[in-house]
RNA sequence: GCUGGCGUAGCUCAAUGGUAGAGCAGCUGAUUUGUAAUCAGCAGGUUGCGGGUUCGAUUCCCAUCGCCAGCUCCA
């Protein structure tokens, strides 16, 4: 039996405490006012809860109010308070669990017999503030499963004896309590509720128990919690932000796109939007030629027996457009295509293959379609007809490391040209709703995580059982410029879909094999990169994307000739200029070319004219002072051709 | 699809059981302007669509469509 046991600290130092000490007792041994504001630990890299006992030798950091876990403490123990108001103010009311947001969110579910409105949420947090201002310390006990069902029965909570029956046997079942508020709840937890700074209750929404449609709807409520009302404030300046950058309102402002209920969660480009969504073909398309890609043209409408032969009419067809005349309707015969591969697979089919002419890498930019359900569209990141950057590589077993090397080359060289610098990877596995047997999943999900263990640039993170019905697949989050995750990339190994099309290829021995088939997509769909692209810049569009790259601003009337010339010279150079010619005061001008974020703008009046120069102002930028005509073409020229984030 | 909320002029919003009002945008005119809003005038709405209650509905009720938030889902 151990008797003293060595925390290590942060600052390298190490301290001997006697085996059982708490990491509160820890933080009181190095001093009182770390003590006072400590709100959790740091033990081996996991956060665990002040009062846990340490048994070994152990490295240690301090979490307290300050720090970002502490934040996290902070929300989870503002959920107990939560549900403790809840519970004041409606006594008896079966309370579910709180559980945290990957953002600053936390909740909680309840049962409550309707929907809670907005001036409940004033009374709740009222309760909230009072049990704040009691200071009532948390605590922590460990309590065997017969004890628990007892307390929660007792106070009528079935939803929490629901809860029990999900722990394992023989994992340890923690109680917290504060005041006479109790739950079932792994923890941490602040020493006092008074640690919890400030609180905010945000919205409210139905939510199935456990997730699982099936099961009841419970009411919930969001809040947020922070150490300081400032952090508070800045939390909702942050909503602020997102909600000025919300693509929805950029794409309006910015005259890209908007939406129609004759066709609902359906973009309608208009043409500055059809000008940076085609910039994105184009970088696509250029890419597919140096990356030895070939684009083909596909069809709109399909007989059904496609999707039967694919697999997807079994597992998709809930979500599936279809395109029947009216004749027909007893049986769905033509089906609109919801995904380019069967396609892919029946051009393959179409000829013989030589082993010396894979890989064949197939590219589409095919309009889809899929009946999303209505409560999940929203703007261009859901939306019901969309294109994608999709190509499939069908190649040789031996082929797959080399193309996937290669994809995450292509991947990150796109990625680059948006300022998406930091990418996360994930290999998602076998689904419960797999096709094929097991063993050439596992043969599929192991080359995978070979060639994924081989980068040295790339840190992944497994993602058990959320794998297409096909195959395995390696996601790429990026995170844009306020930190948010976005799946964009995808690559997908697929040994069934050769073997349904029985695609084949004549091997260097004359006998005959069966291709892999690699789905990838980089940008994804197109809809929805562009929403992400948008928010990411903030509508402020680098050179090559911007629809109007240059506008000419003439101060007067009388150099109205001289504008056009100079937009004339910049369109001669494959630039996209216009000329604002309106009889406006050049403040006016500015204020609508900043407005409608063109990058460059030139400011031409008598002196400019006369000597063949242009008045450079950059976007968000004071003026550049007048320069030579040629210069500035010069520069925006190479902005745009190197696809520069810079003017 | 589920829970809740919302739908008034192109946009942002106001108003009322007695058939709607502002700012911006738009149009017209004047102004010829040097780095983020010149002035004046004009025009603009079957209050999402359909029913019901009522002497009368944009307002109240029902249904429907769409949008928003969340849940679930995303080949």
């Amino acid at each position: 039996m151990v008797t003293t046991i060595k925390v290590s600290l942060p600052d390298g130092s190490a301290r001997e405490f006697p085996a059982g000490a708490t990491v509160f007792e820890v933080a009181e041994a190095i001093g009182p006012r770390l003590a006072r504001a400590t709100v959790a630990g740091l033990m081996d890299g996991r956060l665990v809860d002040l009062r846990t006992p340490i048994t070994g030798d152990v490295e240690l950091r301090i979490i307290t109010e300050k720090d970002p876990e502490g934040a996290e403490v902070i929300r989870h123990s503002a959920e107990h308070v939560l549900a403790d108001a809840v519970k004041r103010l409606w006594p008896g009311t079966p309370i579910d669990a709180g559980r945290q947001d990957h953002s600053e969110k936390y909740q909680y579910d309840f049962r409550f017999p309707r929907p809670f409105r907005p001036e409940d949420f004033e009374r709740i947090e009222e309760e909230m503030r009072r049990i704040l201002g009691e200071d009532l310390a948390f605590e922590r006990t460990e309590a065997d499963r017969e004890e628990v069902k007892r307390v929660m029965s007792e106070r009528g909570e079935d939803i929490k004896l629901k809860r029990l029956e999900d722990i394992p046997e023989g994992e340890a079942i923690t109680l917290y309590s504060h005041g006479p508020f109790l739950d079932l709840c792994r923890g941490p937890h602040v020493q006092r509720t008074g640690q919890i700074g400030a609180i905010r209750l945000l919205e409210a929404s139905g939510a199935y128990f456990k997730g699982d449609e099936r099961n009841e709807m419970l009411q919930r409520i969001y809040g947020t919690a922070f150490a300081t009302k400032k952090e508070l404030d800045a939390y909702f300046a942050r909503l602020e932000e997102l909600r000025r950058r919300d693509h929805r309102r950029l794409g309006r402002e910015l005259d890209f796109f908007s939406f129609h209920p004759e066709a609902p969660a359906s973009p309608f480009f208009h043409p500055r939007g059809t000008v940076v969504y085609n910039a994105l073909l184009d970088l696509m398309r250029e890419k597919y030629r140096a990356y030895g890609y070939e684009e083909v043209i596909t069809p709109q409408i399909f007989d059904v027996e496609l999707w039967k032969r694919s697999g997807h009419y079994d597992n998709y067809r809930e979500d599936m457009f279809f395109a029947d005349s009216f004749d027909e309707v007893e049986e769905r015969s033509s089906s609109v295509k919801p995904m380019n591969c069967p396609s892919h697979c029946l051009i393959f089919g179409s000829g013989a293959h030589s082993y010396r002419d894979l890989p064949r890498r197939i590219a589409d930019f095919g309009r889809l379609h899929r009946y999303e359900r209505s409560g999940v569209v929203t703007g261009l990141t859901r939306v019901r007809t969309f294109a994608q950057d999709d190509a499939h590589i069908f190649c040789t077993p031996d082929q797959i490391e080399p193309e996937i090397t290669a994809l995450f080359d292509f991947i990150f060289e796109i990625y680059a040209l948006f300022g998406f610098e930091d990418v996360k990877v994930y290999l998602a596995t076998m689904p419960e709703k797999a096709m094929g047997d097991v063993a050439v999943w596992k043969h599929a999900e192991s080359v995978l995580a070979r060639v994924l263990e081989g980068r040295e640039d790339v840190n992944f993170t497994m993602n058990p059982g959320e794998g297409a019905f096909y195959g395995p697949k390696i996601d790429f989050d990026v995170h844009d410029a306020l930190g948010r995750a976005w799946q964009l990339a995808t690559i997908q190994l697929d040994f069934q879909m050769p073997e349904r099309f029985d695609l084949k290829y004549v091997d260097s021995d004359g006998s005959e094999k069966r291709p892999v088939m690699i789905h990838r997509a980089i940008l994804g769909s197109l809809e929805r990169f562009f929403g992400v692209m948008l928010e990411h810049f903030g509508g402020d569009l680098p050179p090559w994307l911007a629809p109007e790259q240059a506008r000419v601003l003439p101060i007067t009337d009388a150099v109205n000739d001289y504008a056009e010339q100079v937009a004339g010279e910049l369109r001669a150079r494959g630039l996209r200029a216009e000329v604002d010619r309106r009889s406006e005061k050049l403040g006016y001008k500015i204020r609508e070319g900043e407005t409608m974020k063109v990058p460059y703008l030139l400011v031409v009046g008598q002196r400019e004219a006369e000597s063949g120069t242009v008045a450079l102002r950059l976007r968000h930028r004071r003026d550049e002072g007048v320069q030579p005509l040629e210069t500035v073409v010069d520069r925006i020229e190479r902005a745009v051709s190197t696809r520069s984030l810079e003017l």
